[in-house]
Parts: structure tokens; C-alpha cells; sequence
DNA sequence: TATGAATGAGTGTTCATTCAT
DNA sequence: CATGAATGAACACTCATTCAT
């Protein structure tokens, strides 16, 4: 799963200049960007695009995988952040942000929208794998919430999934976007009445 | 806008055919599918669809138009069953159960999802009037609702249509879906606390 | 080669409807035009269109054989209205007269002017038949012509054919027609040096 | 207008070989032969051909203009071999020369003839620049034709384009060319009577 | 017999993927 | 290894011709 062999200096710089090339067009474009383009950006030959990744699929997930890695990471940082013993106001903050930066992410970047409602994206196991890590690192996050008595507790991860992507696609829809659907959202979680 | 003549029977027959297998495919698969998959499941040959309906695009709004009119049908009885003066129980009921329609409806069929989210499709003046019954009913269900005190009242059209694209992206993305994350997007829309 | 059996009268006013469509339609653009649009314009269905003329290509040559009878027709009565023994005069203008009949017939039916220019077309027997009566009434006048001592006398049927077809080019290439291409191929043609 | 970079070897040997079945192939029947039918002879893909010419129509006229600037340059030619004070023998036979290089070549080619009388063909700037300099050198040798009292003076430009034309078109319609329609339209062109 | 609907092969064009240079 | 040219299978759409009504 991990490359065989650590790559030449110029190789890695050439799977950077895709990498981001592709994140740039991917999110501005989804899927349906042809592979020609992503290389023009990127300053290579389409050949090259495809020495570092097998199928242009492979390369779309690619993105979308770093992504999550991202978010991930970022919700370690949430959850590294609460007290061990639940203070109840900082895990209310710390869930939510959390939502936020997901729900932000995802929609401000076609291919997250795209490949969270799988919009003729079939995912691969190495993507899967990394979207575990993330679901892990959800399912934390809820739970603490939930002990907290902040967020409701008839839900589940898959349940929270959902609504983030439900989240993502109420703002996509909107061309001015209040927020006032994400906020909906969240109060909807909550346990407790909104004031 | 009315058809100038009848059909002829063999027509009409073939039309139904053709519309009846562009529901289908395209709710199972959205835009993308070609059109001759729609022409071979339709058991007619690509240019009986052509003479039908004058692109894909016509083909595709054509079912969706035909949706949207189903679900304004249903909200238009939903508003009519309501009494004058707001039962506020009956009004709940109503507006939560319109919602249901379009979300299950929307739910299953990818072709009104990507209407709904836009995804590349522009939709023509016939379908966007279409759409606009449906938004007029859609407001009125709302107001009403809010009138009797039943939804909160900082939401507008704009908003409740993001979720309720939320709730459907919501429950596309669940394999086995509970409902509850439509039932959090509901809480979320109430004034009351939950029971 | 004659129809085996007269028309019922329905039936002949629609031949005729159709060639007369034909004609117009034909005369404007040329073969590239779709049969629908002429059975449309003719007030009739494509299937009757194909009762009377078994290919599209066959309407094409009744259409450009009547022409060419039409002309034919023009080159018999100049020719009867020559004395018999030549009046030079007579005779020049007769000969050029219909040469102009035939250069503005043709220059003014993209249809004639595929048709002698082989642009696509392969004539059919029976037109052939009928382009033969054109070609020995032309062969006549150019023999009285040559007779008369008014027209060169190295030139033979095909070559003046072919003057024809490059005097029709010429008229045709030119937005604003001065007519004096037409002009200088008919000086061509004469014996006697211009004034 | 010139490629920013050499081509790779392969790619300038495929675009000749493109170059060359197009030639043929739009000689021989126009631009109505289909694009595959080009990429056949050629030995390449259907996807080659649009590599090099982003539309069948650029093919058409990349051809084309190949054609007009070799006539342009046989033209220049005829013009730069003339002395500066008028030898009448000397510019007659080169203006007359460079018409039959004209009538031959663009009689051999059925796609030049198109074009020359805009069948279905929207030339675009580029051509439209490659044709005016041919016009510019044939008006150049009209006018010297002229002041050398070899060609009559009440003709210009286009009517000689149309002739040009009328050429092409009557030695096209003629199986076995004798060559004299090409004759009788010089005949006319001239100001003396011929000896 | 007339109608016009159905057919289906064919057209120009795009793009993921492979391969010669 | 990188390049970018070549490939060829799609796809939307048209239209001459056939055939059910």
C-alpha cells in the first residue's frame, strides 16, 4: 500500500505540481474535468499525470483522500484539546467547529461534495481506509457530546455522516448562502431547546 | 404549451415508452446515462426519442417537469385539506408530511437531485415555471406553518429548500437509512423543543 | 418509362404539390436540403413523397429534368422561328438569346447548377434522355449559329456545354453581377471580332 | 501564425500524412467526405486529425490555403519574371500562363472549386487573408495586361475571378477536356481579335 | 392511399489511456 | 523518466427510407 521505494527528487516534485493542480480543478470543476487540463496546470505531460497515479479515478481520490486527512487531522486537534473529564460548553464548542470546518470544506470543493454523495465515484479501498480514520475520529467526537449532554443521543455516526453531507449539499444549493440551513442542522442535534 | 393535435396511438404509445424508461434510468443514474441506453430500454431506436423530445436536456427536463408537477399536485392538496383558520396540529402534520413527499421522491431519483442541486443541468423557461409552482406552494405551506407557530420563524423559502436538498443528499448517502437525519433536519425547522 | 396508368386525380395534385416544393426548395439550396422539409412545405407526408418518386435523388432529377424540358422547349420555338435559309442577324440573336435563357435558368437554381456541375449527382437514365433532346436542339442552333458565320466554328456541342456550366459558375460566384463574365465567354464565341 | 515549436518528429510526419490524404481525399469529392474516411487513408485515428485541426472545416481549409499560397506564389513568380516597362508579348503570355496554372489546378480540385464558390463553406480569416494576397497579385497582372493593351479594360478584378471560375467549372463538366472552353473564355478576355 | 412515426446507420467531436520519442 | 502525440471507443444528433395506422 505504501510506494516500494522513496521517489527521486524531481518525481515527487512533479506528484506535488499534479496534486495541486488537480486539487485546484477538481474542486473548482468535480469530477468532470478532463485529465489534459489538470496536467496543462500542472506543467507536465498527461503521461506523467499517469506514471503517479493509475486512472484519473486514482487521482481524484488521491485529492479527496488528503482532504480528509485534513479534516482529520483537524478533529484530532478537537479532541486533543478537551479536558479528559467532559466540561460541557468546550465539548459543545469543540463538536461544532469541528461540523463547521467539515461542512465548509466539503462544500466550498466539488470533488468532497462529489465523492461524499457519490456522484459516479466509487471509492477505493486506500480511500475508504483513510476515510475510516476520519469516521474514527467523528465517532470520538460524538460520543463526548453526546456525554456531555449536547448533543442528542437516539443518533449515530452514520446518522451525523449524513446530516454533514445534507449540510454540505443545503449550502452548495444556496447561491447566497445565509447559513441559516447548517443552522437548522445543528440545533436539530442539539439536546437542549434553542434559547 | 398544449400539444396542437393528439397523438397518434402508436406515438403516444412510443412516448410513453420513452418517458417511462428516462424516468427510470435517469433516476437511477441522473444526466449521465446515454441516450441510446434510454432508446434501447424504451424498446425504440434513437431517433423516435429524437422526435419526441428535441435534445437529451428536453428529454431529462421533461421527467423531471413531470415530477416537480406531481409534488406541487400533492402540496396543492396538502394546502387545500388545511382548514381556513390554522389548526395549528393539522398544519404541523401537513407541512412535516409535505416535506416527507418531497424528500422520499427526491431521495430516489438522482435525475431530480441533480436538477435540484443543479448539477449540469440548465434548466429552460418551461421547467423553471414548472419549479416556481412548486415554490409558490412550497411558501405557502411555510407561512401557514409559521403563522401557526409551528416552524421557526427566521427561515424563508431559500433556506427551507436547502434542506430539504439537505435531507435528500442526506438520505441518498445512507445504504440503509434510519430517517433520522431527516428527523434531526425537522426538529432543527420546529419552534418547540422536542418532546 | 411512361407511368403504366394515369394518376387518380388526388394522386396527380399531389405529385404536383410535391414537385413544386421541390422546385422552390431545391432551386434555393440545392440536393442538401432534407426530404421532410420538402414533403412539409409541399403540405403532404414524407411517405407520399416516396409513392411518387422511389428516392430522394429521383425527385431531385424529375425536378432538374423538367427544367431541362422547359429549356428544351425555349431552344425548339427559337430554333422554328428561323428562316430557313439564315438571316445571319436572326440567327446570332436567336442563338444568344438562349444561351441567356439558359445561363439565368441555371445561374438561378442551385438545383441546375448541381446537377450540370456533378456536385454529388449521379444522373439517371431518364434525365439523361431528356439532357440528349436539350443537347440536339442545342447542337442545331450551334450549327445554324456556325452556318450563319456568327460563331467560331472549332468548337463543338460539348465544348459550348461546357461554356454554359462556366458562364453559370460565373454568374454564381459573384455577389453583385455585372454580367460581364457572361459577356466575355459569348465574345469568346463569336467569329467576328467586338466593335 | 506559425506553431510556437518545431513539432516532434512524429507528430509533423502524421500531420503531412493527414495533410495528404485530405488533399486527395477533398480533391476527389469535397468536403462532403467524411472525417473517418480521412483518418483511414491517412493511417491515423479519427483523434489524430483533431489533434492537428481542431474542426473538419480547419482541415478543410488548412488544405485549402495550401493550395491558394502555391498559387499565389506561381503568381508572384509570373509578376517578378515580367520587365518593369511593358513587353505586350511578354506580359500576355504571363498573365495568361497564370491563369491556366489557376483553371488546372483549381479544376483538378474539387475542394478548391468549393471553396472558390463557397458551397457550404464559411472560409475564416485566415483563409480569407491567404486568398486576398491571391487577388492581390492576379489584380496586379490584370493591370499590367491591361496598360500591355493585351486584355480588354472594362473588366476588373471580380469579373476575372468569376471567369476563373466559369474556366474551372466548364473543364470540370467535360469527360475528355479539349481545352478549348479554356480558350474561348482567353478569346474573350483579349482586346485583339484573334489572327 | 396518405400520413407521419420509427428506424438505424452515419457524422463530427471528445477524452481516458497508451506508447513512441 | 518525462513528454505529448496517437488511439479509439463513446456520445449526441440527423436524415433517407420503411412501415404501422
Amino acid at each position: 500500500m505504501a510506494e516500494s521505494r522513496p521517489l527521486r527528487a524531481d518525481a515527487r516534485r512533479n506528484r506535488a505540481k499534479v496534486l495541486a493542480a488537480a486539487n485546484e480543478v477538481f474542486a473548482a470543476e468535480g469530477l468532470a474535468v478532463p485529465l489534459d487540463e489538470i496536467a496543462r496546470r500542472a506543467g507536465v505531460g498527461a503521461g506523467t499525470v499517469y506514471r503517479h497515479f493509475p486512472t484519473k479515478e486514482a487521482l481524484f481520490e488521491a485529492v479527496v483522500s488528503d482532504r480528509i486527512e485534513s479534516l482529520t487531522a483537524v478533529g484530532r486537534e478537537a479532541l486533543a484539546s478537551l479536558p479528559e473529564a467532559g466540561d460541557a460548553a468546550a465539548t459543545e464548542q469543540a463538536f461544532f467547529r469541528f461540523l463547521d470546518v467539515m461542512v465548509t470544506d466539503a462544500g466550498s470543493k466539488m470533488d468532497l461534495a462529489d465523492a461524499l454523495t457519490g456522484a459516479g465515484v466509487d471509492l477505493q479501498q486506500s480511500t475508504l481506509a483513510v476515510a475510516a480514520d476520519l469516521r474514527a475520529v467523528l465517532t470520538d467526537l460524538l460520543r463526548r457530546a453526546q456525554a456531555a449532554d449536547t448533543v442528542r443521543t437516539d443518533i449515530d455516526l452514520a446518522d451525523l455522516h449524513a446530516l454533514v453531507i445534507g449540510a454540505v449539499a443545503a449550502e452548495r444549493s444556496r447561491a447566497g448562502h445565509s447559513g441559516l440551513a447548517r443552522q437548522v442542522i445543528y440545533d436539530g442535534l442539539r439536546t437542549a431547546p434553542r434559547p
